[in-house]
RNA sequence: GGGCGAGUGGUGAAAUUGGUAGACACGCGGGAUUUAGGUUCCCGUGCCGAAAGCGUAAGGGUUCGAGUCCCUUCUCGCCCA
């Protein structure tokens, strides 16, 4: 073949990817028009924690998102895809304390490099909107929200127990909490009892419960994991009067309150077990003659973290404590426990029905408590003294007084109202979500904005003083106190209120807190008067694609949704979901050095660094590998092999353009016409076209690009099989250019460098993502004759070729006809026919 | 223990949602070009075979027809206990 003066044979992506990276940073292509955007788009993806180095793992989520962006971008919308750094957190400060290197200026060099990184991609972003979490100009708004959130009673300081990672050396939030041990160091945590503030996130419980039906755009996954973390429960408050002791003398209190989603079990109650923390135990239990043993199995108790508690290998332990309470619905007597299964959630109390629930069964078992049968099973089967497990099912209410015969469901709502007239109880909600601890005693985080002052007492900074400056002269040290009480500069102030000497607070917030409204900020991202540009931020959220990893279902999506909902209450917004369309990517794995898969991450071992990559291959190909490796929601493995596959994929597009660049410039801007084509004209042509119809609709429904890039590669294929010469027609060479074209057109969201090189080659003007996306021609599509199966008892005999206004009469004639078909019908009765018209023929026989 | 999801060639995976299982790619085998290696280009590649047959974790069911729907069992993953 001949090669073209004007264009390398060798695929020079090194040279190309530089060239347009500058391109579109010179075009300001990524650069929205927020105000002027007519038909906005917000593409967004997790911002990340400028860490150091981004590996290609890492890679996966940028580049799916510059996909989108850029397709939607084909597509006609005004595109925003914003980036930022999620830059305040521990790895900074661990350094710090290691190296001596300020956490500011650590910070500031990774950003560096990431962008660099980022850009080598050919990630693209409207750096203009650029947002960081530990500049003063993004941490005032972060402590102006702070004083919003206290102004409106949603910010408090409370002293309790609370889970402590002695290696960070910080608080953590239930949420960062994983297996009982730090979700980021994986030290085991322990409880401790501390002055700390908190987000009331479960005043807004009952709401991100009932919006997540909204959010159709979202995966049933994390929806239910959201549901299941907020943990609404409906059930009942019962309380039991203390039966006086009898030495005579007195109580505290007169009852013990417990909670249960089932009252329909309560004739069934033989004790009551509280937990360890239980606020009255310790008065109750005063004088008893077991005391000073109670007193030290509580001290057991608290060495144990609640999921070892709640954990079944943890032996069910607990002591009686001499005192008794009465059922109010029996009157009955009953012993009162402590156990150390029993958490200091809700009531602390827990009414003890043997014979419905697997572990007071278990309990009473062990220490000979009473077992009451009081539901009974369909079949009326069940026998106490033959259980071996409590019954935990629904059935019908037995020896249960009025409440008897009752179906055991109907029985909870009756008997909670019978409590309520009664007086000893009443119906609830609860919650298993707890309110968002957001204090950490460390330095890289923003200031909480409040002030101590012995007259004043707790008062926030004037909004006027933001931000409150993270002051540099500290030490950075790994012990439990922040940085901050070090610095006389910092902690030192006048009282906002009556301007006498004060004390700041030297806790800084929960990185999350950050990360909670950071796509608001975007929008407004140089606007030093205000947090949030409500008209801006009506215009373009909610967000139409947020796209990130599956890891951050429950923390920051539920955070962020909890933010955008006290914004709206706040009147900043007048939306109450932030995202409406999520993706949640799955994790690039690779095997480590002992051949075992992990996911990709530096303390496995298996990182694979994009630079040699990027260096050997060029940013395409390690864009459509990543694109190609797998369904992008799942988990993929990493394999070097897989990414020679997408350069060899590249270089032969390349080259099909290089080696017949006259002949395709020779048809420049003639149109192929359905009318002139030759058959095999016509199946590239119609080729082409299904490509588009697939790889669009693919794109639109879900995100299968493994697939669109295998349609893209099938219709390479489908070019090659068109054998076009210099001496080929104007109409085949029409239809190669046109099919050529629409490659280029379709790959440049995935491999947007080599895509912008053709697209010029080909004489079109540069700037290929300006370029419409290409639509179906419906009248290629069509086909006069259709290849059908037939099959004789579901298995295929013979294909037949049959016209495609063809009746299912004349195919099913054909069928028959078939003389291997009938090699199979001989002998046979035919029972039955079945047609499906464009598809298959099925001979059913005996 | 409960909930959700998954299990398809040597490998990553497709399958218009009940209609030709294995598209596309990796790997492998064969051939051509090349001094050679690499590149590139053809051809082959689920299993067993001469054919018939068998094949989507295992077993059963519905159907003309099941990877897809239903039931039972096993294994793995995630979330909640």
């Amino acid at each position: 073949m001949e090669r073209s003066r004007n264009m390398q044979e060798d695929y020079p992506f090194g040279e190309i990817e530089n060239k347009w990276q500058n391109f579109w940073d010179d075009n300001g292509d990524f650069v929205t028009d927020l105000a002027a955007a007519e038909n906005p788009y917000y593409c967004l993806m997790m911002f990340p924690y400028p860490s150091g180095k981004l590996h290609v793992g890492h890679g996966r989520n940028y580049i799916i998102g510059d996909a989108v962006a850029r397709y939607k971008k084909m597509q006609g919308f005004d595109v925003l895809t914003p980036m930022g750094w999620d830059a305040f957190g521990l790895p900074a400060e661990n350094a710090a304390i290691k190296t001596g290197t300020p956490p500011a200026e650590y910070t500031t060099a990774n950003i560096a490099t990431m962008k660099e990184q980022l850009r080598a991609w050919g990630c693209m972003y409207d750096w203009e909107k650029e947002v960081t979490s530990c500049m003063p100009e993004y941490y005032k708004w972060t402590q102006w929200l702070f004083i919003q959130f206290y102004k409106k009673g949603l910010a408090y300081k409370q002293n309790s127990n609370v889970n402590w990672c002695p290696s960070c050396a910080t608080v953590l939030a239930n949420e960062q909490v994983v297996d009982g041990a730090c979700e980021r160091c994986d030290s085991e945590v322990v409880q401790k009892a501390m002055e700390q503030w908190f987000f009331k996130i479960t005043e807004y419980a009952q709401r991100l419960l009932d919006d997540l039906n909204k959010l159709d755009g979202w995966p049933d996954r994390v929806k239910t994991m959201q549901k299941n973390w907020i943990g609404r429960s409906e059930g009942t408050e019962v309380d039991f009067p203390v039966v006086p002791r009898e030495d005579g003398g007195k109580d505290q209190i007169d009852h013990v309150t417990c909670y249960t989603t089932r009252v329909d079990t309560i004739f069934g109650c033989t004790y009551m077990a509280l937990a360890p923390e239980h606020p009255e135990l310790k008065n109750l239990i005063k004088g008893m003659p077991n005391e000073a043993e109670i007193l030290e199995f509580i001290k057991e108790c608290s060495k144990l973290t609640n999921l070892d508690r709640e954990a079944d290998e943890v032996e069910k332990a607990g002591l009686f404590t001499g005192r008794y309470l009465i059922n109010p619905y029996n009157g009955e007597k009953i012993e009162l426990w402590v156990g150390n299964y029993v958490l200091m959630y809700g009531t602390g109390a827990v009414m003890a029905v043997p014979a419905h629930d697997t572990r007071d069964f278990t309990f009473a078992k062990k220490y000979g408590l009473p077992i009451k049968l009081s539901i009974q099973n369909e079949e009326n089967s069940l026998v106490l003294e033959e259980m071996k497990t409590a019954y935990t099912e629904d059935g019908t209410c037995v020896d249960s007084g009025e409440f008897s015969g009752m179906n055991n469901r109907e029985a909870i709502q009756k008997m909670t109202a019978f409590a309520e007239e009664k007086g000893f109880g009443r119906g609830t909600i609860n919650f298993r979500l707890r309110d968002w601890l957001i204090s950490r005693q460390r330095y890289w985080g923003a200031p909480i904005p409040m002030v101590y002052c012995a007259d004043c007492g707790t008062v926030p900074v004037n909004e006027s003083d933001l931000p409150i400056l993270l002051p540099t002269d500290v030490e950075f040290k790994a012990e439990g106190e922040s940085p901050l009480k070090g610095s006389a500069s910092f902690m030192n102030c006048a009282c906002p209120k009556c301007g006498k000497p004060a004390k700041r607070e030297s806790d800084t917030m929960d990185t999350f807190v950050d990360s909670s409204w950071y796509f608001l900020r975007y929008l407004s991202a140089k606007d030093d008067t205000q947090a949030v540009n409500t008209e801006i931020a009506n215009k373009w959220m909610p967000v139409n694609q947020y796209i990130g990893g599956i890891e951050h279902a429950i923390l920051h999506l539920l955070y962020a949704r909890f933010f955008t909902k006290v914004c709206k209450d706040l009147h900043l917004i007048d939306f109450d979901e932030p995202f409406a369309q999520l993706f949640t990517q799955g994790m690039i794995c690779k095997k480590g050095p002992d051949g075992n898969l992990y996911k990709m991450s530096k303390s496995k071992g298996n990182v694979v660094s994009p630079e040699e990559l990027l260096k050997k291959y060029g940013a395409d190909t390690v864009r459509l590998y990543t694109l190609f490796i797998g369904p992008p929601e799942k988990e993929a493995e990493w394999q070097d092999s897989g990414v020679e596959g997408a350069y060899r994929f590249l270089k032969r597009i390349w080259r099909r353009v290089a080696l017949n660049l006259d002949l395709l410039k020779s048809v420049e801007g003639k149109q192929p016409d359905l009318v002139e084509m030759a058959d095999a004209e016509r199946d590239l042509y119609r080729k082409t076209n299904e490509t588009i119809q697939q790889i669009t609709r693919g794109l639109d429904g879900a995100f299968t690009f493994n697939t669109a890039i295998a349609a893209i590669m099938e219709l390479m294929n489908a070019i090659d099989h068109l054998k076009i010469a210099d001496d080929s027609s104007d109409s085949a060479k029409a239809v190669f250019r046109d099919a050529i074209e629409n490659v280029v057109l379709l790959i440049s969201p995935f491999a947007p460098h080599i895509a912008e090189e053709l697209w010029v080659e080909l004489g079109h003007e540069a700037g290929i993502m300006n370029a419409d996306w290409p639509t179906v021609n419906e009248e290629a599509l069509k086909r006069d004759e259709i290849e059908m199966v037939v099959q004789v008892n579901g298995k295929v005999r013979d294909k037949i070729t049959v016209s495609a206004e063809a009746s299912n009469d004349e195919i099913e004639a054909t069928a028959k006809a078939s003389e291997k078909v009938q090699l199979w019908l001989e002998g046979k009765t035919i029972r039955k026919v079945i047609v499906v018209p464009g598809r298959l023929v099925n001979i059913a026989v005996s």
